[in-house]
DNA sequence: ATATAAATCGAAACCATTTCGATTTAGGAT
DNA sequence: ATCCTAAATCGAAATGGTTTCGATTTATAT
């Protein structure tokens, strides 16, 4: 996907298109893997120096709300975000646990979990998440 | 499962066997649902005046390694836990969102996942985790 | 009963994240 | 191009869940 197909996202969220959301968005363009608000702020710091850790939190939640990030869930239950690929349709990740990367996993055998839950546990299904981890094709 | 058998297991992991691990351990046996630390540490204080928190994150930590107590992933990305009571058979869990009842979910089928995977990603598949989240028997 | 390694206390540190009032900026209107 | 205004950013301080650590207490093997 496109950066301007992005931007485009953004704009029509009501978002304004500024210099810093733009690098983001940019800076998880070219990084298919998972980046804390910290690593945001450094790898932004030689573009824009003395730009606010604020900001970077404020934005990366901004990025989420438009559909264009996606929270990573993580063991040490900090902040991780990674660039959203298939906003349309529902889709599951796999992650890297050495490089960290994320692979869209375009499969979701759902229905047999709700079926069995419904039946057995007679509750109503609402959501769910999978997250897969191991280790991508360039780090196996 | 007894609360005898969690004792068993506590001491068999090289743990000794203290009031407040005991009645950490009773807790959650009465209550299906996830409690954070916090919540812990106000159902102690009624017999265990003073009890320190660090003593409660601790305990929560070691039962979770001695495989009586889960994590439960959160959206807040906070703490919280809940007794196991499949530790032998891999297992997924369903959360009541209202109620925040933990029910063991006895089927898994990750092997269709992992073909996919393997196939479409050329990733070596590791570890994957699944919560499903909705209301139960009783909160729907 | 004693010894001792493990467990607990408690206060302070830690640190990722959030808050908020002041300042700056993007982008539509003129 | 300039102006206007709501949105965006700054930055410093607060927040609060979690962890740390040295001193004290306790479980349990002998």
């Amino acid at each position: 996907m496109k950066i301007e197909l992005y931007l485009q996202q953004l704009k029509e969220q009501g978002f304004k298109i500024t210099p810093k959301r733009k690098a983001i968005i940019e800076l998880f363009s070219k990084k298919k893997s998972y980046l804390s608000p910290q690593e945001v702020l450094e790898k932004l710091t030689n573009n824009f120096p003395g730009i606010s850790v604020s900001t970077v939190y404020r934005i990366l939640e901004e990025l989420q709300d438009a559909g264009i990030l996606v929270k990573i869930g993580h063991e040490d239950r900090q902040l991780y975000y990674s660039l959203c690929r298939m906003p349309d349709q529902h889709h599951h990740h796999f992650i890297c646990r050495k490089c960290r990367r994320v692979e869209e996993v375009d499969l979701c055998n759902f229905k047999e979990f709700e079926r069995f839950i419904s039946k057995n546990l007679d509750c109503k299904v609402e959501n769910h998440s999978v997250q897969i981890g191991g280790l991508c094709s360039r780090c196996k």
